[in-house]
DNA sequence: GAGGGTCTGTAACTAAGTCACCGAGACAGT
DNA sequence: ACTGTCTCGGTGACTTAGTTACAGACCCTC
């Protein structure tokens, strides 16, 4: 059984709160984990709780009839499912869905408490609205970049995203093309271009990056 | 000088308040009047109240460096300017900017009064969610549209919307590409496709819709 | 009624996505 | 080791969407 020992460490806004409000808040949350592949909630399927992400990544995406797949963004350790809680909040039918991609371990705030957190605690209030923020604005560029970029260039910026310090991507063709909303064939055919070019190697499920500054000059735009 | 007379009977939530927060709201909120075409706000140009609006249109729109723009979503008379707040509240950039689509009129609340009805009442934390809410499912939808339908479907779609109970829209090609994130030259074959299939005529400026039905079923996919 | 601005048409081209199919590699079971 | 199956990637022909670079048509104002 994990115990609620050390958890709130990790959201400072927590630690700002009144006594009475945060023993009921170790009290009344739980500490669920859940492991890869779980789909944290969907279409059909309304989250519950406020979601607080203290390991792993959740992935959230959306898929259309055809079956083609985009990623929305993702949810890292620390943060919260800010955007999933304001649907909840306002009864709305939720579109997209959110996996876990590692296992993952999370605090899960139930509606009334939430509630309550935002009517008392200024802070509280601001780490939700800053993280429905970011998420916004980042829903943004995503629109931008979908209806404006390249694909040649959102991919090179996917796949530097993904490496982060890593000279490798463990991914299929499918993946990549699901990250970026696009279709495993395009997405070969500019792996192998890159590839000709030298910038990166290309084996099954794995892309290795040769030639990084390369590949960030078509990121930022050229 | 418009007095503050009777506007909050245009939000019901607001009627709920304790006496003395509505008197504050009364006191401390000003209605602001704009002319059509007036930037509300923008990147670098971050609104510093929360607004509802009481008449007019308010577009959200995006525009990428080469000059094409897409639409995001539309604020009506009755709505408030959910998302923008949130980035208000959460310091964020924002990315997109609203432009009065018609002469508006909008009560505008200021930052440090908006947190004070977060925080007093229940019925209006619903109210700020539950608009929340909606303009990120319909994000969610705007993004999925860009990525996966056909442009087709999509100006259907437009046409059936900004045309309500009317049979014309009055837009230029370039207008409606602006809508949906295309070129000018896609959106005139598309309207011409359409009109030699006996759907709509076109005209400077304006598209007069002729057979609506054929148009709604290309628009729910066909 | 001339000139300038806005709006639309057109053609040739490039980029992206779709369709249909194939073959290579991985892997499990016998 | 052999075989069947499944996943992954390669390929070519095709359609759709977006780009580039024009040329006219329309409209308003002077």
């Amino acid at each position: 059984m994990s115990s609620n020992r050390d958890w709130t460490d990790a959201f400072p806004p927590l630690r700002q709160l009144p006594a009475e409000i945060f023993s009921q808040l170790r009290e009344a949350s739980l500490i669920v984990e859940l492991p890869e592949g779980s789909r944290i909630f969907g279409p059909g399927q309304a989250p519950e709780s406020f979601l607080l992400l203290l390991d792993g990544t959740i992935r959230v995406q959306q898929t259309s009839e055809s079956g083609r797949e985009i990623v929305l963004y993702r949810v890292q350790a620390g943060e919260s499912c800010a955007l999933t809680t304001a649907c909840l909040m306002g009864y709305e039918e939720y579109q997209a869905e959110g996996i876990a991609e590692t296992p993952i371990r999370a605090v899960a705030i139930p509606r009334a408490l939430f509630d309550r957190l935002i009517a008392t605690s200024r802070d509280f209030r601001q780490f939700v609205f800053t993280a429905f923020s970011r998420r916004v604005t980042n829903l943004f560029r995503v629109i931008e970049e979908v209806a404006f970029e390249r694909i040649d260039v959102r991919l090179a910026q996917k796949l530097l995203e993904l490496a982060g310090a890593k000279q490798q991507v463990v991914a299929t063709h499918q993946d990549l093309a699901n990250e970026l909303g696009s279709a495993r064939e395009v997405i070969s055919r500019q792996l192998n271009e890159f590839a000709r070019r030298g910038w990166l190697r290309v084996a099954r499920g794995v892309v290795e990056i040769t030639d990084r500054p390369a590949l960030a000059r078509l990121a930022q735009h050229g």
